[in-house]
DNA sequence: CAGTGGTCTAGACCACGGT
DNA sequence: CCGTGGTCTAGACCACTGG
């Protein structure tokens, strides 16, 4: 610590970390007030608070007026998945992305999509199909509804070219979704495009897009067999 | 902004939202440096430097030392879903949480285990098989293998009352992992703990988790069919 | 080399929430 | 009430990196 350099939030952060570890704050131990580690640390109260915020942000600490900072208890743990769109997470194995638009309809939303993301009645949506390749092998079949009222602009757009997540993803950049995994049996129709025996199991990733309290889009991508979806935490 | 009291980082960082949503800074444009914005904004740099430091956490901006802060052209979005214990995530359904150790075993690792978790060959192992309820119907069942030599109480405790997760995240909160989630097919013993007919697609999840570049814990969780894991983002 | 973000400091005031 | 964290400020120096 005293090697000449000034202590950096880094190194306090550090510090703090190995005194958890090593048990000498053990699980609910009350730490020293900020104005005493500083004290100790040999730095200014704001480098501190910094070390301590970005700890309790990765929930290792728990802090409150008045009572302190304790170390959590029972850690909720993170698991955080980078989801990117498919042409890179192909690109990114070193293998050829290939993209065809399979289907493309302009209907009125079924009632089942106007009661899932509270669209009026009648609201004209667009209904696309799409595959996408690694090096020619279905990687992964994409069954989207998209909320024409919320992203007009997508009726013209060319979707033979560029898949219709790009699209969105430069048209509505930051947006709120909801995402969830899971598991399901391959039908006849999934079973076609991914290659698969019907029944095989398959992974699923649903999400629905949300734009200030307007739904933009539905989205239910199926994973060819095998698919495993990482991250570290 | 005016309004009497002193602009924070959280106006400065939904201003700059603002203007990314409103397309008046697009995908791709340079913002103004940080001391510009401080003028503009009526505040210290430091505040500004925070509110950006902040977005550009949350992948909206990309910044860099002397080129300055951009607006990320795609930005990659992450999905962070809270993995806790079973038992709270039984319990915050409202459900009645029971849980029951199967099997237990001490034995040498098998060699795709030892590969796998880079230990020491003949490196003494725990084996647990167990099953999680939710009001009394098959939540989860858990596959586990614990290094020993990482957590050699682990032998001692009583693992009939409390599950192998929350022993562990007890005794090693705060460690390094890999998650990864996939389907499966359900074969003859998974049928039989989560009462499902052979063959029937299944969630998993499975999680190496390594201390101090050390392994703790190989586990595989396969939940019961149905089940969805959720995120917003 | 010079411009931009990255960080530290010392001091100040505020806001929440136990006692 | 009053202790603790939450935040802002003004100024300073540093570190990286593009030209």
């Amino acid at each position: 610590m005293g090697d000449g350099t000034r202590t950096s939030f880094h190194d306090v952060k550090q510090e703090v970390l190995r005194r958890i570890q090593d048990r000498i704050w053990p699980q609910g131990t009350v730490l020293p007030t900020e104005i005493k580690l500083a004290k100790e640390f040999g730095c200014a109260r704001a480098t501190v608070n910094r070390a301590l915020r970005e700890l309790s942000e990765q929930d290792i600490l728990d802090r409150k007026r008045k009572s302190g900072t304790r170390v959590k208890i029972m850690p909720a743990k993170h698991a955080k998945f980078e989801i990117s769109i498919v042409r890179r997470e192909v690109e990114e194995s070193n293998a050829v992305y290939r993209y065809a638009l399979v289907a493309k309809n302009q209907i009125p939303a079924p009632d089942w999509l106007s009661a899932r993301l509270k669209l009026p009645s009648e609201q004209m949506v667009l209904h696309l199909l799409c595959m996408h390749y690694s090096n020619n092998i279905p990687f992964q079949f994409e069954d989207r509804w998209i909320n024409i009222e919320t992203v007009p602009d997508i009726v013209e757009a060319n979707l033979e070219a560029i898949g219709p997540n790009e699209w969105l993803l430069q048209e509505i950049p930051f947006s709120e979704a909801e995402i969830s995994f899971s598991a399901a049996a391959a039908d006849h129709k999934l079973a076609d495009f991914l290659s698969l025996t019907i029944g095989a199991p398959v992974f699923q990733m649903e999400r629905t897009t949300w734009l200030r309290d307007k739904a933009v889009t539905l989205v239910r991508m199926t994973y060819h067999q095998g698919y495993k979806m990482t991250a570290r935490y």
